[in-house]
DNA sequence: GCCAACGTTGGC
DNA sequence: GCCAACGTTGGC
């Protein structure tokens, strides 16, 4: 299957691309999505896929860096974790309703691509990150918005 | 900190 | 099934 394109996003005061840098392996489980919109594209994800890595509630927002997805949708335990802020009664193991994917970071954009960048670049119109009032944090990106945005970084798409 | 946009919940 | 109330997201 052709690898596809994804933005997710974190706050860099949960979880920065740093942190994920950070990691064993450069990799981490993203958990705690609970929007079906989000966890629809979750389950599309296939190992390999590429993602924008996107801080978001900070100034200004941007695109930090690219990852990839490393492990392919399971279900996301922390659901089922009455003491987890993500605890939902009506997920369970057997019934699992939230899904989580794990994510490996490759590598930071030579420089950061602010979302007003985004926005103002004609070629990016469509991205659903520019668009007023979204709010999705996982989104899929086409390959063609993909490559612009590396360009906009000063990286080289790969 | 404000608040618009949006998704979810629950009464009816 | 409608929709008002509510909670959350996230830019500014």
């Amino acid at each position: 299957m052709a690898r596809r394109y994804w933005l997710m996003k974190s706050e860099p005061s949960a979880f920065s691309f740093n942190d994920l840098l950070d990691s064993p392996r450069n990799t981490d489980h993203w958990d705690g999505v609970r929007n079906y919109q989000a966890r629809n594209s979750m389950q599309e994800m296939t190992k390999g896929d590429r993602v924008l890595f996107y801080h978001s509630s900070t100034a200004p927002p941007h695109v930090v860096g690219i990852a990839e997805i490393a492990r392919e949708a399971y279900p996301d335990h922390t659901a089922f974790d009455e003491k987890s802020k993500y605890y939902d009664s009506k997920s369970s193991p057997d019934n699992p309703r939230w899904f989580m994917v794990d994510v490996r970071a490759i590598k930071k954009l030579p420089t950061i691509v602010p979302l007003a960048d985004l926005k103002a670049n004609p070629k990016l119109a469509k991205m659903l990150v520019v668009q007023k009032g979204q709010r999705l944090s996982v989104q899929p990106v086409t390959a063609a918005e993909y490559t612009e945005v590396l360009r906009m970084a000063g990286a080289s798409a790969r």
